[in-house]
DNA sequence: CTAATATGTGAGGGTAGCCTCACATTGGAG
DNA sequence: CTCCAATGTGAGGCTACCCTCACATATTAG
């Protein structure tokens, strides 16, 4: 009696049709999310631009947090396989490749889902954890990566130098921003330059 | 006749009844910044924070965004000093000196005036551009002392290095609020000595 | 074809926030 | 003391948003 309610909204589409508006829709909320912000986007202007009805949208997101944890879901999974093959090449990079890859290529991920950043940003103020569940496991494969990198380095220095990464990786995010063209790369290439530094000066630790 | 309205919004205090509201609602503000967010914090909420009721506060600011960029402009006259500190006596640091002060002292700073760093994120999508402006100025003095600290550096370069120098001073502020102590002041130390590393760089260049 | 379920729709209920307004109180000037 | 501008008050207008609901249409199973 209580197994199935027909009008129930947060379904999973089932039919062909449903997949699609679900594409459709967290495409159209990504778009909102990037272009004004989580708080200022409207659950009516996503179904809008999904070319749905208010009513639509409801049916499989029952609140506008599980739009942003869909999404976020989806990036996360993303961003763990861009890590994971990151890691397997590790082994044949020199410091100023790994620096290389680290910022350059992360860079390109977010480019690709220009909704990634603003959301993190977001669920870590939302009710479940997923920001710091994202946070925490990038650490952790920076802590592996690095401990490839610079075998000399002690299990306790991991950590913090992983943090130390992580945050010059966000700051290569921020500088993706800026204006004009010719300064953002001097400025890229610098902090590239920073991080071969640092990684160089780690590797040359025992 | 159109020169003064009694009960026009907006008007500065001129006793000193009014002055003290407006350090009240400024502080209450503050705080309810930092606890939630711009977004997030209500008009009526810094009111009653503040011990006085929603028209006080419309009496003395017009508008939400007016109480921001309040806040911000008087942070960025304390920040604006103390880059002329830090400016002031560069000349007499070295290397591991000068990339001390500037991560540990603008922590300090922002340990001080902990709505500074989320109100400057939200004066960028704020009509007037107050973020623009604090960020751009922070650039300058950072170019400023570079010079002085690596007089051999072209011209060129100075300002993709302040920008990276400050990304550093950011990444330098995200890492303060990590948990536990020992693995925050570990990263910090690897932050601060990544840093070292670059600004040596920098000055040893011709 | 028919029944059953998935999907689609948009008016509107309920709520909360920003801001206004008409009026009360305070305190200093003359 | 008297007057007037500065300051104080809070109910409520207006708007926008999140989300619900009763019902319509599409699609699949039998």
């Amino acid at each position: 009696m209580a197994s199935q309610n027909t009008s129930q909204a947060g379904r999973a589409p089932s039919r062909r049709r449903g997949h699609e508006r679900v594409a459709a829709l967290l495409a159209a909320a990504s778009d909102c999310f990037v272009e004004k912000g989580y708080d200022a986007t409207t659950m009516t202007e996503i179904a809008a631009r999904a070319g749905a009805s208010i009513g639509s949208l409801y049916q499989f997101f029952p609140t506008k947090e599980s739009v942003a944890e869909a999404l976020i879901t989806g990036h996360a999974n993303g961003l763990n396989e861009h890590m994971e093959r990151l890691l397997a090449q590790t082994p044949d990079w020199t410091t100023e490749e790994l620096a290389d890859h680290l910022l350059r290529a992360f860079a390109d991920y977010r480019k690709r889902h220009p909704a990634f950043v603003a959301l993190v940003e977001v669920a870590g103020s939302l009710p479940s954890m997923l920001g710091r569940t994202i946070r925490q496991r990038m650490r952790d494969y920076l802590s592996q990566i690095l401990a490839i990198h610079a075998p000399g380095l002690p299990a306790g220095d991991l950590r913090p130098a992983a943090m130390v990464v992580q945050q010059l990786m966000k700051a290569a995010v921020a500088l993706d921003g800026e204006q004009p063209a010719t300064l953002r790369k001097a400025a890229q290439n610098q902090l590239q330059h920073a991080l071969s530094l640092y990684l160089g000066q780690l590797a040359a630790r025992r």
